[in-house]
DNA sequence: AGCCAGCCTTGCAACGTTGCAAACTTTGAG
DNA sequence: CTCAAAGTTTGCAACGTTGCAAGGCTGGCT
């Protein structure tokens, strides 16, 4: 495979390397004749830039980074999807990392991952506390996914999970369940999504004139479905009475509603369950999930906006969008209900 | 954020460009006292290699592309998640590519992704026919996941589809089941896979000594969950009758579970489903899904295993390997299983 | 005819790194 | 004490591209 250069499509062609390269970056000023002899060159030959050649000259390698905890996770994979089809608009390349929830390796991102190879960071931090955020921000373009640092350093969207996380509380409190489990803290983690939802949870109870009850607010150590289901069995061995669980996530309550069916509770008749995130698997579950759907397209094409905008203006003002979200009500909270959303594919 | 060079590396550590690149890459030769000099100069300004100047000099990137249909498809995502992990083992970033599963694109992808800027690809095709892989390999290091190619020409890994089909169908069989639906055809895509799995599926029938009915084969546009659920109705509504299902993949059985929810129909008393993938939402869907596990981290080892040789050598043998399958009994297809396979976070 | 403006094309240098091989220093053997 | 070998450090050039600015050419205007 002879590598072809710039150079040697310019022997072909009989013109200079320059003006090679001002056809194939559509410059103006190439005089059509010219611009047809060497674009057959460019085709007879294949010829295809060195990107490493033109990120060293040009400063730019159009490849942005999204960062996220594990890629295997269905709200991430969700969520890269349409990041990377936004991104292609913007003719723009995207490295997707892993950090898998590791506060280090989320720390090390930050400082730029893949060297200066990328020209800016999407980030979507789960173990690193909003202080640190801001503190490393300065080196590299940045705009960070979900969240909420305090103090504006650091573009950002995110849905106002206190907003929601009180919607889907209220929710079932209007349908009449009396005893609603909040699953999905992290206390060992500084992750303050999950901070942020037992709020909502929290201030849904009291406004409803309910008291909270410590034994109702239950942690994780991850949140798959494997913690969801682990969960809820200690709630029922440890006989706590429950009739409602909103789970901070959809695969916490899809491995929650696992879970109950194998103690032979049903869904939504003796617990109603109310996950978040609007995953595809939650709208084919058996039943079929109630959740809080971030509006996923939203927040890509914001964040990459966002990320453009800084990039091209590193002073610009700091901008902190709050995403769209919506409750979405389906079968395991509310036994009317047949079967909603059925349609969109993916 | 001053860009550090090896240049102010040098500088600040009284030594000349070339020994701090010495010393950054560990060569040998570089006295004690030297190096630990530069590593301080290297510490105090927060040296990190400028990537595209490297693979520039170098020829290499350290840089492999994972090509997949669709990232946000859970099989994929799992996928990825392993091969970036089994990458990270080889100091291999990766970067990840969408085709959509539109044909034009997996051909530009074969062409090379990125320019020059991978050493290597791992390619799961899933739109092109296998003689097109074969065509255009030379140009760039590239291992195949899935499919299979009649001369090989390309490596290679993947499950044996027709065995596992086979295992599958043979499966609902031998539990009595006797109208036995393949769910998953793509005849308008060159997709080797399911042509495979339907071969494993007719020759279990055959085996058995039944007969084959074409109305028991059915196409889906895509394989994402509302085809198999819009299939299932599909069925239903034009009175087939049938008592089992064989997907070609969990996400069209997850589909197809929740469209027979819909109906009335119980999983597994009315109508048996196994799926394809073992992917995580199987585990914990209501009822779990029997399904056949193709060894995912296997798959990746392998994968880049045989990457790296060829990268190493370009004219090495070419390597067909056959990674393990099992088939995974749950819920979905047998009314005795309780909760098996609870296990396994992620 | 002479001149200017605009169009088109080009050569040079530089981006930050590492291969190469030369040059210098130290060590050890004879 | 000399010389070779081994250890250590260095300058130069090149990877393929594009910014810069100069140069050549053409055609239109006076």
């Amino acid at each position: 495979m002879p590598t072809v250069r710039l150079r040697d499509v310019a022997e072909r062609a009989g013109v200079s390397v320059r003006t090679v390269s001002n056809v194939v970056n559509d410059f103006v000023h190439v005089a059509p004749a010219t611009r047809e002899r060497v674009h057959r060159a460019l085709d007879e030959l294949g010829y295809r830039p060195n990107l490493a050649a033109r990120q060293l000259r040009r400063g730019r390698s159009g490849v942005i980074s999204l960062v996220v905890a594990e890629i295997d996770s269905p709200y991430f994979a969700e969520l890269a999807a349409v990041v990377v089809r936004a991104a292609e608009t913007r003719g723009w390349d995207v490295h997707i990392d892993q950090t898998d929830g590791d506060p280090d390796r989320e720390r090390r991102m930050l400082s730029g991952p893949l060297g200066q190879q990328v020209d800016g960071v999407v980030f979507s931090p789960w173990a690193l506390a909003p202080a640190e955020l801001t503190q490393r921000a300065p080196s590299i373009p940045l705009v960070v996914l979900g969240e909420r640092q305090a103090n504006g350093q650091v573009d950002h969207v995110a849905v106002d999970n206190v907003a929601a996380a009180h919607d889907a509380t209220a929710h079932l409190i209007s349908h009449g369940r009396q005893r609603i489990v909040a699953l999905g803290l992290q206390p060992h983690l500084s992750n303050e999504t999950a901070r942020l939802r037992q709020q909502g949870y929290r201030d849904a109870l009291v406004d409803a004139g309910r008291s909270l009850d410590p034994r109702l607010e239950v942690g994780v150590q991850r949140l798959h479905r494997s913690d969801g289901a682990q969960a809820v069995a200690r709630l029922l061995t440890e006989d706590v009475s429950f009739d409602a669980l909103f789970c901070f996530t959809d695969q916490l309550a899809l491995g929650a509603i696992r879970a109950l069916a194998d103690r032979g509770l049903r869904v939504p008749d003796d617990v109603a369950v109310v996950g978040f995130d609007d995953i595809e698997d939650g709208r084919y579950a058996v039943p079929s999930l109630t959740t809080v759907a971030p509006d996923k397209r939203q927040i890509a094409d914001v964040a990459l906006r966002l990320l453009a905008n800084r990039i091209q203006d590193p002073a610009a003002p700091v901008v902190d969008f709050v995403a769209a979200h919506e409750l979405v009500i389906r079968q395991s909270s509310d036994p009317v209900t047949i079967y909603p959303n059925h349609a969109g594919g993916s």
